[in-house]
DNA sequence: ATGTTTGCAAATAGTTTGCATCCAG
DNA sequence: CTGGATGCAAACTATTTGCAAACAT
C-alpha cells in the first residue's frame, strides 16, 4: 500500500526516529520503505524475502527487530490475524470484540448497531462474505490502573 | 462464557460431532464443555491447564487437535489475535479489513461509516478505546474461482 | 569515543507430524 | 473388530535472547 510520497515517508520516519532517540540506519529505512509499500499486510518472514533481492546481506532478525520497534513508536501497527497462540471461541452468536493492547485480554460484547452493519456493496463483488465484527482496541481497566500505580 | 444450558450445549455438540462423522470422546466432551465455560477466549495451552485439573492425563496435543477439529466443523471459532506470525502495516490512516479464511490474505478497505461508529457508551467506562476497526470474514475471489475448479 | 544496532547462533514457544496403542461405534 | 482418536516424541516454524563486531551519532 503506497500511503505516502517518498519524501512524507522519510519525512515521517526520520521524524518519528528522533522523537524516539533512535538511530537511522540502512536497515531501518530500507525496511520502512518496503513495508509502506507492501499492500499485503507481510510477515517478517515475506519482509525478508522482499528485502533481501535489495540488500542480500540483512538478516531476518533486524527486520523482526525494526518492525517490532517500528510497531512500539506508533510508525506501524500489528495486524489481527489467526495465528499462534491460537484463541477460541465457542460462542457462535453475533457479537464483537474488544482488545486489550497491554495485556492481550479479549472481551465479548454485543451491540445491535453493530450486527445490522451494511457491507458495502464494492466489496461484495470481490469477496464472498460470511460474517463481520467489530474490534475495538485500547487499555482495560486493570492496565490503566496498573499504569497509574507505576508513576 | 455460558452461551447455551448444558443440555443445549451438549446437543450442539452430539449433533455436530455426528453430522461430520466424529466420534465422541470424553476427552472432546470435556473439551467442548471447559470452552462454553470460558469467557476469555483462551488459547490451547490455558485450555489445557484449566482441563487438566479435571482430567489429568490429557495431553496438549489432544487439546490442541480437538479445538482445531471443533473449529474446522463449525463448533467454534478461532478468534483474531496479534499472534505469530506477526503481520505489519504500515498505513495508520482509519481503514478496516476484509480476511480471507482461506488464504489468510488480508485486503484494506475504507467506508466513511464504519470510520464513524460511535463506541457503546458502556464500554468505555470499562476501557479506555483507542480505536475500532470493522473485520470482515468471507472468501475472496481467488479462492472461491479455485473452489469451484475443483467441482 | 560510546552506546545503539546488527548479524549470527542458540534458546524458547507454539504447533504439527508420525506412529504405536487404545477405544467408540 | 476396525478405523478414527489419543498420547508421546520428534520435527518444524516463528520468535526471542545473548553476545561480539560494526557503525551512527
Amino acid at each position: 500500500m503506497q500511503l505516502k510520497s517518498s519524501a512524507e515517508q522519510r519525512e515521517a520516519f526520520h521524524t518519528s526516529c528522533r522523537r524516539h532517540g533512535l538511530r537511522i540506519t540502512p536497515q531501518r529505512e530500507v525496511i520502512y520503505d518496503v513495508l509502506c509499500h507492501s499492500g499485503t499486510h507481510p510477515t517478517a518472514e515475506e519482509m525478508h524475502r522482499l528485502i533481501r533481492k535489495r540488500y542480500p546481506s540483512m538478516s531476518l532478525d533486524t527486520v523482526n527487530r525494526a518492525l517490532l520497534t517500528f510497531a512500539r513508536i506508533g510508525l506501524a501497527e500489528v495486524v489481527e490475524g489467526y495465528g499462534s497462540p491460537r484463541r477460541f471461541d465457542a460462542n457462535l452468536a453475533m457479537h464483537h470484540h474488544v482488545h486489550c493492547l497491554q495485556c492481550g485480554m479479549i472481551l465479548d460484547f454485543s451491540d445491535p448497531t453493530y450486527d445490522a452493519l451494511e457491507i458495502p456493496a464494492s466489496l461484495k463483488k470481490q469477496f464472498t462474505i460470511l460474517g463481520h465484527k467489530v474490534v475495538l482496541t485500547g487499555i482495560c481497566r486493570e492496565c490503566r490502573e496498573k499504569e497509574n500505580r507505576k508513576r
